[in-house]
DNA sequence: GTTAGAACGTCAAGAGAGTTGACGATATTC
DNA sequence: GAATATCGTCAACTCTCTTGACGTTCTAAC
């Protein structure tokens, strides 16, 4: 057995768990074929749409990557960009029809897996975990 | 406050969290610059050294992809490359003088950084934050 | 012994995700 | 009305990782 000193491995490895499962459901299920990042995107935005440099803001990456997860979402009429009513220099990203069910499966795939992980480690360590990983963990140290 | 229904964002920020202060920490007391991947390497070398396809299976990654991440490390003299004495095609990667040193170091900030994460979330948190993650997920459910 | 196959490292090409810097267009503020 | 900040976007770049192919070396089977 791995010598377990890493918690930040262990994170990452536990999210790729959830990634990989994630895609192969989707592209199953679907037929639509998403990559990483914009899934996580996908999984982030509201049925009423949401400004781009909001959707950046809360994946915590800058508004071009965004922009460019949004490109391909259209390509696949996942998403629609708009004019946002509210302000002319601002855009919103908005769920196509097709795009609503698809976010519908894919949080519905998010509910079915933490319920298999339920099965595989038990209520009490998922509620744990996700207890630990909610709390307010505040801004990373800085080389100080 | 957001949704908190994903538990995969939150694993993900959660290692950036990790990764972004070990980074930033390493290079301030050490000048030594690394990558994302290449601490995770970094991290996992044995003192006395290991294959570079011993490290691709404990990383979860491409022979090709560590080969690289070794190229980077070898460059900055943290580790060197020797034959394999037991082996005509393997080579040992090997941590330099200074790069265990470094390693060291390394092994240092990752407690440090628990220690501060118990600090601002509590023992009892981290305590079952690792609890969860350390059991045995399995395999990814397939797309079936 | 020789020969088929596996394992090891490596080269090459490419995808994906993200960054910084700069820029026009639009809002806001004074 | 002028300075300033915000929003989306273009361009160039870094980093991580992948697949495919290839020479070398070790292991087995015949």
């Amino acid at each position: 057995m791995p010598e377990q000193t890493n918690l930040a491995r262990l994170l990452l490895s536990r999210f790729r768990w959830f990634d990989r499962a994630l895609l192969a459901t989707l592209h199953d299920r679907l037929g639509v074929k998403l990559t990483s990042a914009q899934s996580l995107l996908f999984a982030t935005l509201p049925v009423e749409g949401a400004r781009q440099s909001d959707l950046a803001h809360r994946l915590g990456v800058s508004r071009q990557a965004v922009n460019e997860l949004v490109g391909g979402l259209e390509q696949q009429d996942l998403v629609e960009v708009v004019p946002d009513p509210d302000s002319g220099r601002a855009k919103l990203v908005r769920p196509t029809t097709q795009g609503r069910e698809s976010i519908e499966v894919a949080l519905e795939i998010f509910a079915q897996l933490e319920a298999e992980l339920r099965a595989r480690i038990g209520d009490r360590r998922v509620d744990q975990l996700r207890g630990a990983l909610d709390a307010s963990w505040g801004e990373p140290p800085g080389g100080g």
